[in-house]
DNA sequence: CCAATGTACTTGTACATACAAGTAAGGTCA
DNA sequence: TGACCTTACTTGTATGTACAAGTACATTGG
């Protein structure tokens, strides 16, 4: 037989939402208070012991509340000091960047794509500080198109290291995307990125179709795992068909 | 006096960096674990009893390494059946917008401004959906470009909700930035952006100095606060001199 | 007056324990 | 066989306690 059952449990109305736990409300609480202006940036929010009488929980739970809210950057904590609620003036947004062939097939599009080169090269000097490796090393290098319905989305350059992708010559690009395959060969564990715009190249804006004056939204990306670079890609987009999108919330 | 202290503390070498934290020695090993490959995508990794067992720490450490990781996306954990390697096929990436003033200042450039617009107005049809206020209602609009050392940086074009910001016409945004002004008056709660490439208009060529087809990195942005619409920004940055960077990491 | 000390507060971490809640697999009984 | 129950495991949450470490401020002593 059952040992306890929880206190009043929720009989008929309200019950289609899962209780909040303890620290869920304090972390309510709190942000529903700074919502309202009564913790304007800066300020000093209760203390842990303050909000322990407050609520009746224990201080590991308030902890948790206060420590998750540090790690999301709504209030900065000080050791000794106090919990201040934090000034919002850089906005740290979420920006997904999802594999293409994904992105497209989930809009309900057909997704091909074009390989015009896969094949080793030395690393050229211009290159060499954007991928991580020494001049003259051997590297892979391919250029792949990708349309979306038929129209051209995407001019992929790539780079990658041979010595963490050494079947990357042998797969065929017009199955899986290089994003997917180095996934499933190298975990991807640090990227940096720039986004910029800038008109395309002319080799690009004839692999495109498009015009060379065409304004281009270009991501160049460089990924390295345990200290040794994986590949960097310069991904050319052109403008009004393709726009990152991302949204900031508390 | 002291009541005690802690055991064999650090008396010479490798003092230089803080002694890790219980449960940050179990995230490292984890995360270590998975860059090695010796946890793939989707495998099970150990339970909560194993790793209290392997590591001789309590089951409270142990489980709050493991939320943290799961918090970060690094690890899917199912209650019931256990933790997972977490597919990494979705990167999660983080764009920190910083205030413009404070970002060309932090260079140790020179940041001005020139007001072109401050004005009340009125919504037009194609406003309306943009800035989620109805068509005709009163809105405040401003026109401002930014310069860093004198070169032309962004043409900031903003609608802003009279309601939420009554003292908007009165501002001198010389001195302070729409941005700094509006995080005062109403804390800035959600955010969607979308980034695109395009041309400009050829009345922001005008006010960058730019031709009307150099290519240009334009960041529309629309910020809500407690469900009330606060303002819209379509901001034009001149391709080369501006580009978003962010970076990924576990 | 200044410096050292002590004290009272804050957050940071860790432990042992407890129960709730979810899942999966095996066993039981009709 | 098939429906049900039990059991063993998992994670999720919460408590109370303890000590470490950092800060701010008053007190004390020279």
């Amino acid at each position: 037989m059952p040992k306890t059952v929880p206190a009043a449990a929720p009989h008929s109305a309200a019950a289609h939402l899962p209780p909040r736990a303890q620290y869920q409300k304090v972390k309510d609480y709190l942000v529903q208070a700074m919502e309202q202006g009564r913790y304007v940036p800066g300020a000093l929010m209760p203390s842990e012991a303050v909000l322990v009488a407050q609520f009746g929980v224990s201080r590991m739970t308030v902890n948790r509340a206060l420590r998750e809210l540090n790690d999301a950057g709504m209030v900065n904590r000080v050791q000794g000091v106090g919990t201040f609620a934090a000034p919002m003036n850089r906005l740290s947004s979420s920006l997904t960047i999802r594999d293409l062939h994904e992105e497209i097939e989930s809009r309900g599009h057909h997704h091909h794509a074009v390989v015009h080169l896969q094949r080793a090269e030395t690393v050229a000097s211009a290159l060499a500080p954007r991928i991580g490796l020494p001049e003259g090393a051997p590297v892979f290098h391919t250029l792949i198109v990708h349309f979306d319905n038929g129209v051209a989305l995407q001019c992929e350059d790539r780079y990658v290291n041979p010595a963490r992708a050494p079947g990357y010559l042998e797969v065929d690009f017009t199955q899986i995307t290089p994003t997917q395959y180095l996934l499933q060969v190298a975990p991807l564990w640090q990227a940096q990125y720039s986004i910029d715009a800038a008109a395309p190249t002319k080799k690009e804006a004839k692999l495109l179709g498009i015009a060379a004056t065409e304004p281009c939204l270009i991501v160049q990306r460089r990924t390295v795992s345990r200290n040794t670079p994986i590949t960097f890609a310069r991904l050319v987009h052109p403008g009004g068909r393709y726009s990152l999108q991302g949204q900031f919330k508390p």
